[in-house]
RNA sequence: GGGAGCUUAGCUCAGCUGGUUCAGAGCAUCUGCCUUACAAGCAGAGGGUCACUGGUUCGAACCCAGUAGUUCCCACCA
């Protein structure tokens, strides 16, 4: 059979997944052996996958493969995220397209959409893990508002509330104009804009004076109930129990004093709209002043304004300042930089809007998720994120835990006519619970809230969840898989997220979640901007999986993506990975290619080359154990590279590889075929986790096998006692043919052109089973040992030992002693170096004797060389 | 405003508790090869005052202090 001269992954990818899907090779159920779990940070359902979930899910594959190959019952949870207020937005948008408002409809209604609009789209971006080769339990696919993940959110809910931790309230929240809903503190993102900070002036009243005020948001002076200084403000001193008259509206406010005030800030006078900004709301509460809400839900002008009613508070920021202007009450008007908070979600600016709103309290909860973060318990990879956790763990606050939605988990609090509250979980509880309040209370009094919880309230549950841990708590799954093992996300929702889910890990579980926390990156474009839709800088992962294969891309991903830090995201490092793939497949083809003598002994050359490779293959193994315990997951695919790319094929491979007579492959003897296949099959072991597909196309075409022999579900290779010598002398051999290479080039003699090569060597440091391989990958005609001098030959020298490859163009002796002159300044240099430390009294005092002796080692070592270059020396003299 | 991190080759990054003349890897670059596994390849080579300044030390890329640049997190300055 003629095998391609490329590897196409077009023919092997689906093959292998829906292969892999049929016999079940990525199912978990609890059993004797060791669990290995990763839920997955539940991508939101209107979600397609970005460069982002390329990376985390890369890994997490990675991660899963390799411990399910070492043997441990592997489980990767998969599913997603409601995402309330991104999902109800897009149904919105979706809806408008239609004609129809979400005001005209009931919430039944529009729930039915947003069902009928999930399950037609939420499941594309788990399709698309496929493609990337993600070997979830599909079987335990999980939605956080599927019925038990509901029902779990709210008993917690209610759960909550009887302990006392969740309040309700009216707060000063952040409100999102455009989703029509509170939003918590951390989804609201400070950007620095360019404004404009108005002075304007307002009349004191019953006097001919005016006081200055500086505002950024003009248009909230038709809410302003107080003009407020500074106490020591000597300006404003004299206006104590004076009033001031706002414009517009003409109504007289209290001037009030409060230390709060920076009397270098602007005039030192500050407007004070209670409605409309947190500061002013604390010091409205505090000096008992009037709240006047002055803009509506939408963010437009609500009827308390008076003026303007209806526009957007954005429009009025302009207009205001011109009618001010006209009124001649504005003083001036700078140019400032300041902060403004966007939602998360929409984009919208946030207004900062009083409402009623439920918090969760979260001082003592967060107390165990602190003190596991900080004692080890739960590692943050990489660790510098713990001072990060630790300070916002410090100085949490309430949780904002009610939104303004329909799509989500609704709030199990229900109200009867005469302004009672219970929470429960069905209206007939709540019927019996208001009855002892309310005796003639009917069941269609009872309303139950219109409010939402926020995602993050149900996805702060999901490791246990996920495995039905709240609605069966001693269950086999949950008492198996909990606490998983490692959680691999990005560093933007470790308070959002990771945090939460650390909280409930101790409160509903008394455990933690995970033990390990890997903190991926960002990814982000070639100007350092993070990849995103708006930008439309982000390639579609699905096109580049198209262009390089899915394991081409995973290895792109992985190459440049050390933990935590930023991942700048180059294309061309798919293509290396897809050149990866095309090596590994040609490796393959070699192989396979070769004819199989099964009478011929193996000569010792081969032996010393299967020897050599084994020694090798065990030492990285090593590295490489030790690269995964510490999530080095790019350091581990290199050291993987390495080992492939040049230590098997560049130099395994070629020397064993069968010689041409004549045009005819020699065959291979069996001992050494036989051997290196096995080897070939642990090398594919060891790429697996990363390129899960050429590795397992592979597996089957080299042996036959069964159907269900897959490398999926093969073992990992192990390890044995580390043989150094046979890799130092394989070294010395390595060495001895790249310097003929480099004499090759150097003096121009053809690859092709054989040589001879002479050796004055000492006898105790002959290794004979080398010379062949020597011969072979040097090109070398001979390989003679030599008692003295070889004239008109190149030298040079390893460990001692002279070589010598005659030329047939003369020698330039000038060259080669100038050569040999630099070569001796270089050695007399550095044996300088190491007689200054070994003369020097503190460092023989203070080094470690084993550095020591290493030094003096090093000192005989380079006096020898002299030794050998200078006889070089004098015999060209 | 507070806090944390980063700065090593053209690019992306290693460099563990200071100790080989210590400055490394991959990619990119350059040179020579269409050598019957692979030009998506082979062989070879060149590239860096380890951001800057000072200190500690027998010895500093590594420890300390300061400076500059940069990224991130937190915070209610109108």
């Amino acid at each position: 059979m003629e095998i391609p001269k490329t590897y196409d992954p077009k023919i092997t990818e689906d093959k292998w997944y829906s292969h892999w899907l049929k016999h079940n090779m990525f199912k978990s159920v609890p059993d004797e052996r060791e669990p290995y779990t990763i839920v997955i940070p539940p991508p939101n359902v209107t979600g397609v996958l970005h460069m982002g979930h390329m990376l985390n899910n890369t890994i997490q594959d990675v991660l899963i493969r390799k411990a399910r190959m070492q043997g441990k019952n592997a489980c990767w949870v998969p599913g997603t995220d409601h995402a309330s207020i991104a999902t109800e937005a897009k149904v919105v948008a979706l809806l408008k397209e239609k004609g129809i408002r979400k005001t005209d409809l009931s919430r039944e209604d529009f729930l039915k959409h947003a069902w009928e609009w999930k399950n037609k789209y939420g499941g594309i971006i788990l399709k698309q893990l496929e493609k990337l080769g993600a070997s979830c339990d599909w079987d335990r696919t999980r939605f956080t508002m599927e019925q038990d993940l509901s029902d779990a959110v709210i008993d917690v809910f209610i759960d909550l509330y009887n302990k006392d931790k969740i309040y309700r309230g009216v707060r000063m929240v952040n409100w999102d104009p455009q989703g029509l809903t509170a939003v918590s503190d951390e989804e609201v993102i400070y950007k620095e804009v360019n404004s404009k900070l108005y002075y304007v002036k307002y009349k004191i009243e019953g006097a001919d004076e005016w006081i200055t005020i500086a505002t950024t948001r003009p248009e909230t002076i038709l809410g302003d109930t107080a003009v407020c200084v500074h106490p020591a403000d000597e300006r404003y001193t004299h206006l104590k129990g004076k009033r001031a008259i706002i414009p517009f509206v003409n109504r007289s406010v209290p001037i009030i004093f409060d230390d709060y005030i920076t009397m270098e800030f602007g005039t030192g006078a500050l407007k004070v709209t209670p409605a409309h900004d947190i500061n002013d709301y604390n010091l409205g509460v505090k000096h008992q002043l009037e709240v006047i809400d002055t803009i509506d839900a939408n963010g437009k002008m609500s009827a308390a304004a008076q003026f303007y009613v209806g526009e957007d508070r954005f429009v009025i920021r302009k207009k205001i300042a011109k009618d001010l202007e006209e009124l001649g009450q504005i003083v001036k008007i700078e140019d400032i930089k300041n902060k403004v908070g966007y939602s998360e979600r929409t984009d919208a600016v946030i207004e900062p809007k009083l409402s009623m709103q439920w918090f969760l309290k979260m001082d003592t909860l967060s107390k165990p998720a602190l003190e596991n973060v900080l004692n080890g318990e739960i590692k943050l990879i990489p660790d510098k994120f713990v001072n990060t956790y630790k300070h916002w763990m410090e100085n949490v606050h309430d949780w904002c835990i009610s939104r303004q939605l329909w799509w989500g988990q609704q709030i199990p609090a229900w109200y009867d006519n005469k302004g009672n509250t219970v929470v429960c979980k069905t209206k007939e509880e709540a019927l019996e619970k208001l009855k002892v309040k309310n005796p003639s209370i009917k069941i269609e009094d009872i309303k139950q809230d219109e409010d939402v919880l926020d995602t993050w309230f149900s996805s702060w549950l999901w490791p246990i969840s996920v495995f039905d841990g709240f609605k069966n708590p001693d269950g086999k799954d949950i008492n198996y898989y909990y606490p998983t093992n490692d959680l691999v996300t990005a560093p933007e929702i470790l308070f959002f997220w990771v945090a939460r889910m650390i909280i409930a890990g101790y409160e509903y579980r008394g455990k933690k979640p995970f033990t390990n926390v890997y903190l991926t990156g960002i990814v982000r474009d070639k100007q350092g901007r993070k990849m995103s839709k708006s930008l439309g800088n982000s390639p579609d992962p699905i096109e580049l999986i198209e262009k390089y294969g899915a394991d081409g891309v995973r290895v792109g991903m992985l190459l440049c993506s050390p933990a935590g830090n930023d991942l700048p995201f180059d294309e061309s490092t798919c293509e290396q990975g897809r050149n990866f793939s095309n090596k590994i497949w040609n490796a393959f083809r070699l192989i396979k290619g070769w004819e199989v003598d099964n009478t011929a002994k193996q000569p010792e050359n081969n032996a010393a080359a299967v020897q050599w490779f084994e020694a090798k293959l065990n030492e990285q193994l090593l590295v490489l154990a030790d690269l995964y315990s510490k999530y080095r997951m790019s350091e581990a695919l290199m050291t993987t590279y390495k080992l492939v790319w040049d230590d098997f094929c560049a130099w395994y491979l070629e020397m064993i590889k069968p010689e041409y007579l004549d045009g005819t492959s020699l065959p291979i003897d069996a001992t050494t075929y036989d051997a290196t296949i096995i080897l070939f099959e642990k090398i594919l072991k060891v790429l697996h986790p990363f390129m899960p597909f050429v590795t397992e196309e592979i597996w089957h075409l080299i042996t036959p096998r069964d159907e269900k022999d897959c490398i999926v579900i093969s073992t990992w290779p192990s390890t044995t006692a580390e043989s150094p010598s046979v890799i130092t002398q394989m070294n010395v051999a390595m060495e001895i043919i790249t310097t003929i290479r480099n004499i090759r080039k150097q003096k121009n003699i053809s690859p092709k052109e054989k040589l001879t090569l002479f050796a004055k060597i000492n006898e105790d440091l002959r290794v004979d089973k080398y010379n062949t391989i020597v011969c072979k990958l040097g090109n070398l005609a001979n390989y003679e040992y030599v008692t003295k001098k070889v004239d008109n030959a190149f030298s040079f020298l390893l460990k001692q030992t002279e070589f010598y490859v005659p030329l047939s163009e003369n020698i330039d002796v000038e060259a080669e002693k100038e050569r040999l002159q630099k070569d001796l300044e270089y050695n007399l240099g550095f044996l300088k170096s190491v007689q200054i430390k070994l003369a020097n009294e503190k460092f023989i005092a203070n080094a470690k004797p084993e550095l020591l002796a290493n030094e003096r080692k090093k000192q005989t070592d380079a006096e020898a060389k002299i030794k050998a270059i200078e006889a070089q020396l004098t015999e060209l003299n």
